[in-house]
RNA sequence: GCCGGUGUGGCGGAAUGGCAGACGCGCCAGACUCAAAAUCUGGUAAUGGCAACAUUGUACGAGUUCAAGUCUCGUCACCGGCACCA
């Protein structure tokens, strides 16, 4: 007898047993076929793995796995994002060096993430507070920098008051700060940008050669916003001076009776003095910049605004005059500020004109523009519009774009909603941006031979009241001297955001102890691209799109050999709590993935995790679940007894079986369907059991398909078999194609559609016999008497259905 | 409002247009045990019937098909994302 399954002492002593024999290292032999596996590396919390890390790690653990037994040189990488707002909010209050908050998280995470038994490349590690790490993320910044896709700008910028630090449109959700969920009010500040937006078709592009799931593509595709118009000039009236707008309905310019531009537009302060309401406009203007992003979005319903009393536009088309408006309907960061208004075809221009009674004139024909707006792009021709009159949306749009062109006084232009990166923070706990501001020379790269720009000790990493870095407390740092003209400087005291470091470490991983390159030519050549990319959703417009924008520019620089990062991404779902929802302390749902790991073993989590549900949909937490997988892997465990010794390869009465289960396990694992391959393993496992004996060849097959879900059990029970070498080191079974397929299959036999009897048959039966057998059983012989049969369909393998009338 | 996703037993969930409910949980019964737990074996969609069997059944309503959870059209509910983007 077995002695019995115990995940304790056989779990720890294993994985060291890997550490020592170097098991999962990514090898030097860049003539092997590669792959590269890839998860998002974590943010090293103070509260430990959560049992949602797991669920993504255990899948590309799978992968990883397999591919090695597969004979690939397997790149499975993890290290730490471990800049961040926590760990800084966390040393304030407990005064504690960031740099100790973190150091003590990472070896509490790495503690955690062995004990689950992970095939990690653990000699590459990284960490993006590593001075040898950020010196290239600095580094990479610097050349964007140079290629002027980094620059300071004065501008409006969402300010969270509780963080009180400047955040990227993508970190503001609903208004308040996806962090602390504290309110974000506009607040002019002077910031570095990166111009993401100079990349905005190529992001676009590059989704067509990669594989994404395809809400990955539909977000990023959403978050860019590509769209194509026209930009129009409208002559103020007795001016020189035109007001430019951006429309995607330039068909409609016959419609537009009246112009609305943003409250901020700088034409209104031209015309300071010929504006007759002044007093009202400026008022509406401090009310408009009172409101946080917040209150905008709440206000949204009841448009509000004010006649720009003094000025008039010029229709381009037929002339007329039209008044403008001012309303923060119209937002100055997207287009030009300024809208030319349509209200029969636009249901926002449409609410403003109804409220403020301003004419509605329809040019498309096929709705009633009294009523409502008609927006179908689809129905409906051209009326009132002169020249354009009969033609069709699509048609009119062309010739109103080359009209407008010969005219000059319009163009065809793409917009997007895509924004400039906001790259800086006032906070400590992050890389030092490596410029210093010179009075003679501007801003100054800091020489590449002193990167790393070290982030200095600092006495407190409060952040300070009006807004400045703790950096620029430390006037011995930040006092320098101009690298270009030896003159005073000053350093930059703000610092990056934490997309920074993890905007590169995909590429630090392929070759992470060079100390000349970011990596080498060689390493990124060999290992590039990411094969598969697994992460969650949540990051598909944040760090997803700025990894491939870093990403693109290096590879436009030459540094890099491919143009995508990832080659395939892939999200998991969210594990919620046993009552369904999601996962939090408040709600006191929380699972400890340690807690699971010393009451059922690393394998049964690893298993459980892999069998809750499908990957990509969210999965409710259950105990009982737990022990579901924990029973099975004891039942495998147990099979050791039942080893027929005699018999190497697959019994006679199995071997079908046998050859399927390899190969759905097989497909099911590429294709993240991981429950089905462990439901597929049971199957064949409550099979031996009923056979009451197992060959020693199916056994070892089982085991190795089992061996990347639970590593350690396998290890050990290959192990104690007699084995000589390591599971690791084996080679994962093949299967034989025309070995899963049965000679003899049981097929329904239907009477209209209806299951009336099975029989068994051959693959390659012949339907007279397929009917003779199916009329011998009652059940189809009584539905068929009497009626006379008009058709039958036979598919060989499949069906026989027999209509009757 | 727009975009995406989901809807199947008591529960988690399976099903290239071809026997709906694989696999697991729970539950019921049997074996083992003095007993319980653990383990093993069998059963388990609903309704009716002693039964064999019959009927119904994949959110709802139509449709295509010999055959629909799956395809088409429409409706509803829930979840997620975006949202005055001209």
């Amino acid at each position: 007898m077995s002695q019995a399954y115990s995940p304790k002492d056989i779990e720890k002593k294993w994985q060291d047993i890997w550490d020592e024999e170097k098991a999962f290292r990514a090898g030097e032999d860049y003539n092997k076929p590669k792959y590269y596996a890839l998860v998002e590396f974590p943010y090293p919390s103070g509260q430990g793995l959560h049992v949602g890390h797991p669920r993504p790690y255990t899948a590309l653990d799978i992968i990883a796995r397999k591919k090695r037994l597969q004979g690939y040189n397997v790149l499975y990488p993890m290290g730490w994002d471990a800049f961040g707002l926590p760990t800084e909010n966390y040393a304030i209050k407990n005064k504690i060096h960031p740099e100790v908050v973190t150091k003590n998280n990472v070896a509490h995470f790495k503690e955690q993430l062995k004990s689950l038994g992970y095939s990690f490349n653990w000699d590459r590690e990284v960490n993006t507070t590593d001075p040898e790490y950020y010196k290239w993320t600095q580094w990479i910044f610097l050349k964007m920098f140079e290629k002027g896709l980094a620059y300071k700008t004065e501008m409006p910028i969402n300010w969270c008051t509780s963080c009180k630090v400047g955040l990227a449109n993508e970190e503001v959700v609903n208004g308040v700060c996806e962090r602390c969920g504290n309110e974000v009010v506009r607040k002019v500040k002077s910031q570095w940008m990166l111009k993401i937006t100079a990349y905005a078709d190529k992001l676009l592009e590059g989704l067509e050669e990669v594989d994404y799931i395809e809400k990955v593509k539909t977000s990023q595709r959403n978050w860019i916003g590509r769209s194509v118009g026209a930009e129009v000039d409208f002559k103020i009236a007795g001016k020189e001076d035109s007001l430019k707008i951006f429309t995607t309905r330039p068909d409609t310019l016959f419609g537009a009776t009246y112009m609305v531009i943003s409250p901020e537009h700088p034409l209104v302060d031209k015309y300071k003095e010929e504006i007759k309401n002044w007093n009202e406009i400026i008022a509406y203007r401090e009310t408009a910049a009172k409101k946080s992003d917040f209150e905008r979005t709440e206000l949204a319903k009841e448009k509000t605004g004010v006649m720009v009393d003094g000025l008039c536009a010029v229709n381009p088309v037929n002339g007329k005059e039209i008044p403008i408006w001012i309303s923060d309907y119209v937002l100055m960061s997207y287009g030009t500020g300024a809208i030319m208004a349509v209200p029969a075809h636009d249901e926002r221009d449409w609410d403003f004109a109804k409220k403020f009674g301003l004419p509605i004139i329809e040019v498309v024909a096929g709705g009633e523009v009294q009523e409502k707006a008609f927006t179908d792009v689809a129905t409906g021709k051209l009326v009132n519009s002169d020249f354009l009159d009969g033609l069709e949306v699509a048609e009119a749009k062309k010739k109103i774009i080359s009209w407008l062109e010969e005219k000059g006084i319009g163009k065809q232009k793409v917009n997007y909603k895509l924004r400039d990166w906001v790259f800086s923070r006032q906070r400590y706990w992050g890389e030092p941006i490596p410029l210093v501001k010179c009075e003679k020379c501007g801003y100054v790269p800091i020489p590449e031979s002193e990167l790393p720009l070290m982030l200095p000790k600092v006495d407190s990493y409060m952040p300070t009241d009006n807004g400045e870095s703790p950096l620029a407390a430390m006037t011995d740092w930040v006092n320098t001297t101009c690298p270009c003209c030896g003159g005073k400087a000053k350093r930059e005291t703000d610092t990056m955001p934490q997309w920074a470091g993890s905007s590169w470490y995909f590429l630090r991983y392929t070759d992470p102890h060079n100390t000349k390159e970011f990596a080498s030519k060689e390493a990124l050549n060999y290992w590039m691209p990411v094969d598969w990319y697994n992460g969650g959703m949540e990051h598909t417009t944040l760090h997803l799109l700025y990894s491939r924008f870093w990403h693109k520019f290096l590879y436009d620089l030459g540094l890099v050999t491919t143009k995508e990062p990832y080659q395939k991404r892939t999200s998991h779902g969210m594990i919620l709590g046993e009552n369904g929802e999601k996962m939090s302390k408040s709600r006191g749902n929380v699972v400890n993935p340690d807690d699971i790991v010393a009451e059922f073993g690393a394998d049964t989590l690893r298993t459980y995790e892999m069998f809750i549900g499908a990957f990509e949909l969210s999965a409710a937490w259950s105990k009982e679940g737990v022990k579901g997988c924990r029973r099975f892997l004891e039942r495998v465990w147990k099979l050791q007894d039942m080893v027929d010794e005699k018999e190497e390869g697959y019994s006679k009465e199995l071997e079908t079986k046998m050859h399927q289960t390899i190969k759905k396990v097989s497909q099911d694992f590429e294709s993240l369907k991981f429950n089905t391959a462990i439901a597929a393993m049971m199957s064949l496992v409550n099979e031996f059991y009923r056979l009451n004996r197992v060959t020693k060849g199916e056994f070892k097959s089982l085991l190795i398909l089992l061996n990347p879900v639970a590593p350690h059990m396998t290890e050990e029970i290959w192990q104690i078999i007699g084995e000589k070498e390591r599971i690791y080191q084996t080679v994962w079974p093949e299967y034989e194609e025309e070995k899963t397929i049965e000679n003899e299959v049981e097929i329904a036999v239907q009477v209209n559609g209806k299951v009336k009897a099975t029989i068994k048959v051959t693959l390659e039966e012949e339907q007279d016999s397929v009917k003779e057998k199916a009329m011998q059983a009652a059940s189809v012989k009584g539905a068929v008497e009497n009626k006379t049969i008009v058709k039958e369909i036979y598919i060989k393998g499949k069906i026989y259905n027999i209509v009757v009338k």
